[in-house]
DNA sequence: AATGAAGTGGGGAAAAGTGGGAGAAAAAGG
DNA sequence: CCTTTTTCTCCCACTTTTCCCCACTTCATT
């Protein structure tokens, strides 16, 4: 499980550290994709492998279905830790998502986002806000 | 299950001490995420999962789900105790909830809330007031 | 008054963050 | 096809932060 919020530098080399407590749920490997808005998201192995076979799952005579998973797997980098625990943005990803010297690497229970962080102050304060709203409207206990 | 009003010291390391009786009851660890208002709230471990499941299994759009999960998740954090049975409170959170050198920490049935001293007086002095004409409202039998 | 538990403070060791260089692999060019 | 250049990866080094342990003080209880 996957939580909370840090800020790490980019160096020059496109070369980010995850937290510690990232790492050991990750293994060695992670697979990076682009997310639904402008940031990166980046998935354990394991994770990245249940997303996987749902898709694989479905009819693949579906012509949309076929466009999904190209764009779902044709953006998709496999990266692994050095020994430092960092790992290296592909600078495709990195322009998609804007992200230059600094990053925001945000645990959202079973993947992990990297977002430059002006965009993701904006998007943290929409979330908050519409979470109190979200959770009032399902009657959650909170 | 958590009740009373604690004060204590916050040193310069951002360590808080939590009640003995709290502790137990929170075995070794705990999430703490920010408060509705300006405090940070701590769940035991077991009382965090829960909640964390009971979001996971409502169903909302996938959209305002992933946002909700960003809020939920990204401001989590979790914390250990020390061999004094302290917690460190991360700096994003402290000085969210405005907490200087000394904190509040009252236990609310089954979280705790840790409050800067003058929020926390009003806020108490305001919840006193409305207590019983809340439980009519509700129906509540006391 | 003594004992024990709880609150408070600080120092040292370990871990994490950051930066750079050398060698290998890949790419580009003649 | 071979050479040159660039890129990437692995390794090493330094700095900062965090965590863990130890010690002292205070308060309550017997």
């Amino acid at each position: 499980m996957f939580f909370g919020e840090y800020s790490y530098k980019v160096d020059e080399k496109g070369r980010v550290p995850l937290p510690p407590k990232f790492r050991r749920d990750m293994k060695d490997a992670v697979i990076l994709t682009k997310g639904t808005e402008k940031y990166i998201v980046a998935y354990p192995l394991a994770e990245w492998k249940r997303l996987a076979g749902s898709l694989a799952a479905k009819a693949v005579t579906s012509a949309s279905l076929r466009k999904l998973n190209r764009a779902v797997f044709g953006s998709a980098f496999s990266a692994s830790f050095d020994g430092q625990g960092r790992i290296t943005l592909p600078s495709s990803l990195r322009s998609y998502a804007e992200i230059g010297d600094t990053v925001v690497v945000v645990g959202v229970n079973n993947y992990v986002e990297l977002w430059n962080e002006e965009p993701w102050k904006t998007e943290k304060a929409s979330a908050e806000e519409q979470a109190s709203q979200i959770m009032e409207d399902l009657g959650a206990q909170w």
